[in-house]
DNA sequence: CATGGGATTGACT
DNA sequence: GTCAATCCCATGC
């Protein structure tokens, strides 16, 4: 049985820039610990960035299937970053999951982390990943079934502003306006875009 | 089969 | 500001 809130196959099944934007808000749970989605990025096979780019491989099939499924990746031999495979299955596109607020099993977090502050225990991709125990075995798991799930925003958090800004961290297709962050969250990973904490 | 780079992080100058 | 860690996998010979 879903839980309510969890986002269903047909949220993910839609333009991979409207799902990246409504993310910011929602929540991503793995068992006792979870936090809310401050910053995520969009990726689409059309363009160089994208794992998708070279078409379908075995390391790119997952991007290419369902959508609402896990895609989970090793990055530079060491961290396992988090993505949601959207658009209809047959398109290579996802949503980079970038940065947390912890919300419960923040002793948990601080445990897999070794550090204390808040901010810092899931403020960018390699980071949540260690902290919510992501690993290369959920590469393929459905996000609505779990053991990860991701679920609609909280009281309060229906609405957040975004800041929209360019995507960091790679060398291709930089000029993109694909990075959606939670204004005036401090848990964004640095860089922050400009007017990140311009009055709320 | 060998090679090289990467959607990152943390430690260091 | 620089740089190494460390491994998956796409690419090329």
């Amino acid at each position: 049985m879903i839980a309510a809130g969890t986002l269903d196959r047909a949220f993910y099944d839609r333009p991979v820039l409207d799902v990246a934007r409504d993310l910011v808000g929602c929540t991503v749970r793995h068992g006792p610990t979870a936090g809310l989605i401050v910053e995520t990025e969009a990726y689409h096979h059309s363009e160089p960035a994208s794992h998708a780019y070279v078409g379908v491989t075995p390391r790119s099939a997952t991007l290419y299937g369902s959508p609402g499924v896990a895609y989970v990746y090793r990055s530079y031999g060491i961290h396992a970053l988090l993505n949601a495979v959207c658009e209809p299955e047959g398109v290579g596109a996802a949503v980079l999951i970038r940065a947390l607020e912890p919300l419960e099993g923040i002793g948990h977090m601080r445990a897999r982390r070794g550090l204390d502050r808040l901010e810092d225990l899931c403020s960018g991709p390699g980071k949540l990943g260690q902290a919510l125990g992501v690993t290369l075995e959920h590469n393929t798991t459905d996000l609505a079934a779990g053991p990860i799930v991701i679920e609609a925003p909280p009281p309060g958090w229906e609405h957040v502003r975004v800041i929209v800004g360019t995507r960091i961290g790679i060398t291709k297709a930089v000029e993109l306006p694909w990075r959606f962050c939670a204004r005036g969250s401090r848990s964004v990973s640095k860089p922050w875009p400009p007017g990140l904490l311009d009055g709320r």
